[in-house]
DNA sequence: TTGAAAGCGCTAACAA
DNA sequence: TTGTTAGCGCTTTCAA
């Protein structure tokens, strides 16, 4: 910046007024700067201005760590398509914040959480943007505590998780309401009453509320279930839907009239063993997920499932961090449940 | 930081090591800092660490705005649906750059381009972080060959576009070879000769080495063709795919045997229209694209076509990234061809 | 419309 | 093992 302030004749206020507010300068010095910089190669430093305005112009998400990529080059097929699968979460808020922060004049800074000592991967994020959004269960509580005195900072799905963080705005999914009216459609209108349910061995919030609407339908339509679901698969991965399917119909006893899974790549992998079996869907036996990816709409038969607004919901995380950021800093936290659509498709017997 | 050094009553050198070097400070002095931290609340400066240090610790890509956010609204349920394919590409490539980046200690900025002033995106994004890649026709040129004067930059897929800009690190896809090999597949393993192309009305690069190796194989074949796609997609989207596929069905003159098209997304169109005019695929007409995104794999019949590695991609130019950044500044200019693979699958009659 | 000067919050020698 | 100090490259009053 001095030497362009120098080779133009101009002071560095100058030369600063020119990128920030170049109305403010004469069209003529304004044209021998930028031919400066031009000359000279110069790019602002974004450090350098963030720390003088105290202010980035970036916005963050962290998120869990997925997959862990050194175990990438060793999965098969299948393992690749699930993956290609589970990507879409994330990917959806990504792209929704995205989209979002470039129209308020935002870039976005990701980083998956990485565990670590001070030195983690969530401060490094926070002490480079205005604000950020955490999937929820990716960063510990305290850190996030005192990360979020100082910016804002968004959780996104599941549950605040604790009274600690009951400051910070939130945003979540209406699981239980979606998987209640799936139940209820799937018992109601098709008029099944075995039904199975598939859920997660590591019970997330949401995995947790989309169960409980399930024994909330059921429970309301007088059809009996347990308190617990049917089955729990570990990574709620195509092949442990494929896995939890077969264990399922191997059970003695009346087999069930419906498969409900906790997500719809368990789903996609419960009909592939359906398929191998020769059991029809949904004629012998009726399959449902929860998500609303794009596979479920592309697998045969098409899947009925709950679409989950992701990408939606990547942009109102936007929304509310820049409202904190432009005046609403002490305004009461948001806590926003976005509202799911049930989607009827052919593996329910739509 | 100074607060913090206050209230601990050590130096501000010293929470600086606590943060940066954590065993270079004695396990006790090193607890009091932390525990004043956490009662202030403090994080620390990522733009005054990155001007201090002239690092920052954040790897950045630069990509094509796709779609207009605004339009999106009005989208109807097919669009949506190519918005969810559409999405893969560039997608691939951020989770593979977030991959790679976290193996290597980076976090990862995205932007869209937009254009604009000196403010343009590419210079924010430029001014915070280490070193970027920008997929191809994203960047004015001039803006890039100034950026790249001060830090490194790689261009992904397309070729350099300009001598210009023959200093920096490329990677691109074996577009070419990829379309010839499978083009030869249809040829001389299935023995299909009336072969129809659908390219693209804007044709990048990428799309015209492709179209190339159609030709080729076609020429090497014997096979006659002239010296332009039978057809032209605006948008290359699945709707364009459909209206292609009923346009050459329409043609006068025998049915074509195969229709090739330059992206599975068309491709996929294609399958829905003769699904719908009643055509079996591939016994009446055989089907192929280009791409291998996860929804070929999925149609009915599943599409063969041919696999880029787009995530491989993302990994890779971070790599090339981190090579520039510890010291290979000097090294020559490295220009990879990433061979793509050939994905037989039904559509093509295997 | 332009310039002068005081920081912004940290890192990195160098000293102690 | 810890402290002192000089910047890093910009923005932002305040003056001119």
């Amino acid at each position: 910046m001095y030497d362009v302030a120098e080779r133009s004749g101009v002071s560095i206020a100058t030369v600063s007024r020119v990128y920030r507010n170049p109305d403010s300068v004469r069209a003529q010095t304004r044209d021998r700067v930028l031919a400066a910089a031009r000359e000279l190669g110069y790019v602002p430093s974004g450090n350098a201005r963030g720390l003088a305005s105290r202010s980035t112009g970036v916005l963050g998400l962290c998120f869990p760590d997925y997959a862990d990529p050194d175990a990438e080059s060793e999965a098969g097929g299948s393992a690749e398509a699930d993956d290609d699968a589970a990507m879409l979460y994330s990917d959806q808020i990504i792209r929704g914040m995205e989209r979002a922060a470039r129209r308020h004049g935002y870039a976005l800074l990701i980083a998956a959480s990485l565990k670590g000592g001070p030195e983690s991967l969530v401060a490094k994020v926070a002490g480079r943007v205005d604000g950020f959004a955490v999937l929820a269960r990716t960063v510990p509580i305290e850190e996030l505590e005192v990360i979020s005195r100082r910016q804002p900072v968004v959780m996104l799905a599941g549950p605040r998780e604790s009274d600690q963080l009951d400051h910070l705005d939130h945003i979540e999914v209406a699981n239980a309401d979606g998987q209640r009216e799936l139940t209820r459609h799937l018992i109601e209108d098709h008029g099944l009453r075995r039904l199975a349910y598939v859920g997660s061995a590591e019970e997330s919030p949401d995995v947790a509320a989309r169960f409980r609407g399930y024994l909330e339908a059921c429970r309301a339509a007088g059809v009996a279930v347990g308190d617990e679901p049917d089955l729990r698969a570990a990574l709620m991965t195509q092949a442990e839907g494929a896995q939890a399917a077969a264990t399922l119909l191997d059970r003695p006893g009346d087999r069930p009239e419906a498969l409900l899974f906790a997500n719809d790549q368990m789903a996609v992998g419960a009909l592939h063993t359906l398929e191998r079996r020769g059991l029809r869907v949904p004629q012998d036996v009726a399959v449902t997920g929860f998500d609303g990816i794009a596979l479920s709409r592309l697998v045969r038969p098409a899947l009925t499932t709950v679409r989950q607004p992701m990408r939606r919901m990547g942009e109102e995380a936007v929304e509310l961090l820049v409202r904190r950021l432009t005046g609403g800093q002490n305004a009461d936290p948001v806590s926003m449940m976005l509202p799911v659509s049930l989607v009827r498709r052919a593996s329910c017997g739509c």
